[in-house]
DNA sequence: TTGAATTTGAAACAGCCGTTTGAAACGTGC
DNA sequence: GCACGTTTCAAACGGCTGTTTCAAATTCAA
């Protein structure tokens, strides 16, 4: 093995937590099925992370972390592109992950058990560390709102748009298996940003008036 | 003094059972938690129910009867009034439990933690008993796409469509308490639904094209 | 090669889970 | 008052949880 192989254990079972935590959440995700799935043993969790709680957490930085590295947007990107371009850039970076839905799809989806069940790991990890994407949404919905919205228009407004692609997140399976079956292929991914995209403008630009 | 029926027993159990299921979820709520709360013993469920899963469809089947029951529309309404009017009334039945935190909005609740993780339970509950509100949005989707419209892109479309109060049933936390402190009063309410509503429309018309 | 440090492993720990048990307590008809 | 079916209760069951323990294995430096 040419690194050590401490490291190529750390690194498994950092990627099947991954896999454990977007399945089944945190709370519901078991030790001993990350470790079973890393091929090594229980007290390896506690030995190299510190806890479940550690190896949780190191998951949600990696998380935002690849996620803000494929990040289609940028701080600078939303203020030069049109705002109808940026609403459409974002609404696709969040449904991008659909494709590769066992890489990055899976951070995707410990957000979402994130926003429906906060975990004290999670509370502590975004009072920490602000998350781009809602940065960036606040961003682009400014462009939209008059410019004396009140906060609660604001919030309420990109709470509405982080959350337009989160729904076929979700129901990832629902459309791809039976009676759907729904081809989740670049068309279809294409398509449904599209569509998404035009229908979150039309539905900002109502809020504009 | 009334000493209590066995049936006063079994609606305790359901209205707890109701709280503990919409805040944790079927595999995190705790039978010992609902009978404390109902106070009375842990066998009592297996008593009056026959187990926590016979209990949990028990709730379901209560949740819909009482979301029918309060709903502002039904097949015949929703093809008498304008196809606009039929969203804003549709999203305005859902935005509505925010108000009545503790009454409604669990139930909704519960069907959001059945949205991200089905529960066998709930798998054959669908199954033998068609939820309302799909229909309904379904039909509602169908006057704004085009008369061919393909099956994926009303599947797509009614998706959308009922998840877009949802954000704020989950957020619902976020939105009441600090730093942002919004009062849930019906002012409130009637202003995001009217809002929701206005999206929605402008969101579906593009699709219309 | 030797010795110390690092890493892995099987087993056991305490704690919570849903369910079962069997005996009390209860209301009810005789 | 008695007996019977109904309802409640504390206790215990087996199973799963995250964590700890400590010996064995491995790695790496001297």
């Amino acid at each position: 093995m040419i690194v050590k192989p401490a490291e190529f254990t750390r690194q498994a079972l950092l990627d099947h937590a991954t896999d454990v935590f977007a399945e089944n959440g945190f709370d519901r995700a078991a030790v001993r099925e990350i470790t079973r799935r890393a091929a090594t043993n229980q007290a390896a969790i506690n030995y190299h992370f510190g806890g479940k709680e550690a190896l949780y957490r190191e998951v949600l930085q990696l998380a935002v972390a690849k996620l803000t590295e494929l990040s289609l947007l940028d701080e600078d990107k939303i203020e030069r592109v049109s705002r109808d371009e940026a609403v459409c850039l974002f609404i696709r970076q969040q449904v991008a992950p659909l494709l590769k839905h066992g890489q990055i799809g899976r951070y995707l989806r410990i957000f979402a058990w994130e926003t429906l069940a906060p975990t004290p790991v999670y509370r502590d990890f975004i009072a920490s560390e602000k998350l781009p994407i809602l940065d960036q949404a606040e961003k682009i919905v400014c462009r939209f709102l008059p410019a004396g919205a009140a906060r609660a228009d604001i919030t309420v407004a990109t709470i509405w748009l982080t959350q337009q692609a989160a729904p076929f997140i979700r129901h990832y399976d629902a459309l791809s298996k039976p009676p759907l079956n729904l081809q989740m292929d670049e068309l279809f991914i294409d398509r449904l940003a599209a569509d998404l995209g035009r229908m979150a403008v039309a539905a900002l630009s109502v809020r504009a008036a």
